[in-house]
DNA sequence: CTAGTTGCAAAGAGTTTGCAAGTTG
DNA sequence: CAACTTGCAAACTCTTTGCAACTAG
């Protein structure tokens, strides 16, 4: 993703101020692993435990910023709540392997389905401007690398 | 899909009972166009115009009984309503393309995309349950068969 | 300084639910 | 009739917004 220096100065170029808030939450998702995702509230409690002053309303502001400024992507496996994630910039399309037991959201990219979906497209003479597949599953039971199947498997 | 009457039946098992409501909602899925969804708001001004006596609530609560019975399956491609469409029984995982300019979605299917996220799904060590890709697009200005983008084209 | 930002609490949108009255089987 | 459903309105959840106090540049 682009250095965070760039984004602050984009950020004051566009009129909008780098306050202590918006600096951690960007601090955040630039340190988030790859793959993962946070909500607003989830954001929020994160930066509640650590000292930073924030409330739930600046923790959603923030985020439709970022969001705004393709810093951030919306994206939406988990029925309720909006999450967010980095927008990494060597990046092709991706997708989410989303486990029905435990709700964790694993990535994965496909030349394959994107090649085919742009081609769907076409067909359709549209112009494809995004792709997002979620893969509903559950972990097999002889490799559950899933905490929540532990549990469950009696 | 199943016959009506089997589903009334099904109903009637589970010690549920077929009111005319129920009966009513089943009837507009069963004559909605393939690839066409309803959320509970647009269900509910369906049936108010027509006589049909219902209440949001109950178009609501039947969404979630059809859905739950495997009758309906919901879809959520426009971000603030949920949307429900009929399970029919020949079908293969479909996807939904979805324009950006005037949010109609047009369904496909594709086996390609199928296979893939199948052998996905198992190089993760999961078995898939379900798969919803979402295609965003733009018509193409050649061929402009979204209302939305005649308007817009100046 | 002054335009942008924050926190708060109130307002919104979509959906669910408690309850009394009404129906189905 | 008894159990299930309905309509209504209130409650809920997630998100947005108006506003006065605050702050970055």
């Amino acid at each position: 993703m682009k250095p965070k220096e760039q984004l602050f100065l984009e950020l004051r170029t566009k009129g909008f101020r780098l306050t202590p808030q918006r600096e951690r939450v960007v601090d955040i998702f630039y340190n988030l692993p790859e793959g993962e995702h946070l909500s607003a509230e989830a954001l929020y409690s994160i930066l509640k435990r650590e000292t930073t002053d924030i409330s739930l309303a600046t923790s959603y502001r923030s985020l439709k910023l970022l969001a705004s400024m393709g810093v951030l992507r919306e994206v939406d496996f988990s029925e309720d709540h909006k999450q967010y994630e980095l927008v990494r910039d060597e990046e092709t399309p991706h997708h989410h392997l989303i486990c029905i037991t435990c709700g964790l959201a694993k990535e994965f990219e496909s030349d394959i389905i994107l090649k085919e979906a742009l081609g769907i497209a076409n067909g359709f003479n549209f112009e494809m401007v995004d792709l997002q597949m979620k893969l509903y599953a559950t972990c097999l039971p002889e490799k559950a690398d899933c905490p929540k199947r532990l549990e469950t498997a009696s």
